[in-house]
DNA sequence: CATCTCCATGGGCAAATGCTCATACATGGC
DNA sequence: GCCATGTATGAGCATTTGCCCATGGAGATG
């Protein structure tokens, strides 16, 4: 056994000792021959690592209600409502549950994916799973501004975690100019791939707002002036980087036209599902349901009683 | 929504928010209106419930080292080795993790239960289910001598969790005479349950020793001179109150012969899987296993370790 | 109506935990 | 060979947690 899996497995055991068997650190340091100190931090690294699971074995009142209301509401085919935390961890934990629930399925399928710190945490507290049969498809391009591997595409965390044929779009996630993100998606290689999104039997992605701190500004990949002009243009909301306005259209300007990422799947034939919760989003989630750009979704209580209103 | 389900839900929330959301007690207290003390009474009495699922996601390869190694050496069908623990957290959700994917099956099949602390440990582990295809049956009689139900008898506490038809033997665990245990065990409906027991896809039984400190001594089913006259005909231990000796040969007299148990099941068609770790069983499931009474096993590494020797 | 019993509540304290910091140790570059 | 850089370790301390116990209120009982 290599090194670092031997580390990996005094981590993971000493995180058994203290969740299952219930020792205290005093304890799992002595049976471990460390000190006090050391199992502490292996014990909190196994939580950072996502190898320690919990779930509450309990179906919440008010969120199974808001959901069930939710769905008729809006017409989703289908919706999950988790308690709110300032953290968010409800949502990953239920995206995780979500997305291993659609890879542990025995046809082969395709899974798409978007980008954002939504989905990036929700694959993150996923677990390891062999899936050979299906196909990860990327909805974005997986290229930052300086070349390097855009951080918050959750494709290559996913690959870390899940064994099955990948497929990155590899653009930037803006292109430069109209003409490059024509000439881009005409190479054979990148149609393949955008052609595999629509086939798709389920897509997850995030909904970013289009404020001042948007993501896509943090990450630079749009400027201030741009996403201002956006926001003139009536935008609220994006997805994969396809702004919409308050009822839920997708706009079309110069922005627009050099987004790099496929076009959402038609919802006829797959199961779009939006992780997304906070006030800063709510603008945005409301007007994505109200144009149909989902029919599946992922929220936290607060968010499902304004969505509601 | 009664009261107790609002305080059970209550109850989940914090839970939720302490091990999910990852709030201290302080933050749920506030959060929920309730002092300190009372978030932490919650948040403890959600654990004691049962209602709090950890699991490691890792494989440790000690244990599936052990288990195959155990497979391979005294020709079981299924092994599964955890950790070894004092408390036997472990073997409680290993077992509790067994019998709901047993549980979670398709088709319908018959379920059989023995009785005992470890199977009682490990269904108050398990999660609420509906599986109403399946039918559970118990291995041994669920009436004490007091002609309360016996208290270790899993198939009440497991009819608690899983809405199944269960099919309890409506008999005393020992008969006071081989007559009446004979008497009882002709009348129709007794003999149809234990007919259903020998048609059973799996069995969980678990492996009692004979010493002075035996369960069945300590529940006040046979006396401390019967067990006596049991070790001295060579008892080394008892599955549904079987006694057998150091080869696995099941023993015959006067007391077994009250014993008021569906025989166990075949291993031909039936998986029968007992739980058992610890020091004071190590030669009663060695024993069980030299003479083929078993075909499946869930322990710990230390009693797997001891059981390769 | 008085009293008793049960149980939920919060105070207080000891144990357990999480975290920071200074130090030791290893690893690799020059 | 020497130094720089990064990483693991244990001491110390503040925070968090678990638990015992005294208190008080609700409902039962006479």
């Amino acid at each position: 056994m290599t090194v670092e899996g031997r580390k990996l497995d005094q981590i993971a055991r000493a995180a058994w000792l203290s969740f299952v068997a219930g020792l205290t650190q005093d304890e799992i340091a002595a049976q471990m021959g460390v000190s006090r100190q050391t199992a502490q931090r292996m014990v909190a690294q196994a939580q950072a690592m996502g190898l320690v699971k919990v779930r509450i074995d309990h179906p919440f009142a008010d969120c199974l209600d808001l959901a069930a209301r939710l769905r008729r509401h809006v017409g989703l085919t289908w919706c999950e409502v988790v308690p709110s935390d300032a953290r968010g961890a409800g949502m990953a934990n239920a995206l995780a549950d979500s997305i291993e629930s659609w890879l542990r399925r025995d046809g082969p399928l395709i899974a798409a994916f978007g980008t954002g710190r939504t989905l990036r945490a929700g694959v993150e507290q996923m677990s390891r799973l062999d899936c050979d049969q299906h196909r990860i498809v990327s909805l974005t391009g997986n290229i930052a501004t300086d070349g390097s591997t855009a951080f918050y595409n959750v494709l290559f965390s996913l690959s870390e975690r899940v064994t099955a044929r990948s497929y990155p779009l590899l653009m930037p996630v803006v292109a430069s100019s109209v003409e490059e993100r024509q000439a881009l998606a005409a190479q054979p290689g990148i149609a393949r791939v955008i052609e595999m999104t629509q086939q798709a039997a389920v897509a997850f992605v995030g909904i970013g707002p289009v404020g001042d701190d948007a993501p896509l500004v943090l990450d630079g990949f749009v400027t201030e002036d741009e996403i201002r002009t956006l926001r003139q243009a009536g935008a609220v909301g994006e997805i994969t980087g396809w702004a919409f306005d308050a009822d839920g259209r997708l706009l079309r300007n110069q922005l627009t036209d050099r987004v790099a990422s496929a076009p959402i799947p038609s919802r006829e034939s797959t199961l779009v599902i939006a992780a997304a919760r906070g006030e800063a989003k709510h603008q945005a989630i409301r007007a994505a349901l109200k144009g149909g750009l989902l029919n599946g979704l992922i929220t936290d209580t607060e968010t499902a009683e304004f969505l509601l209103k």
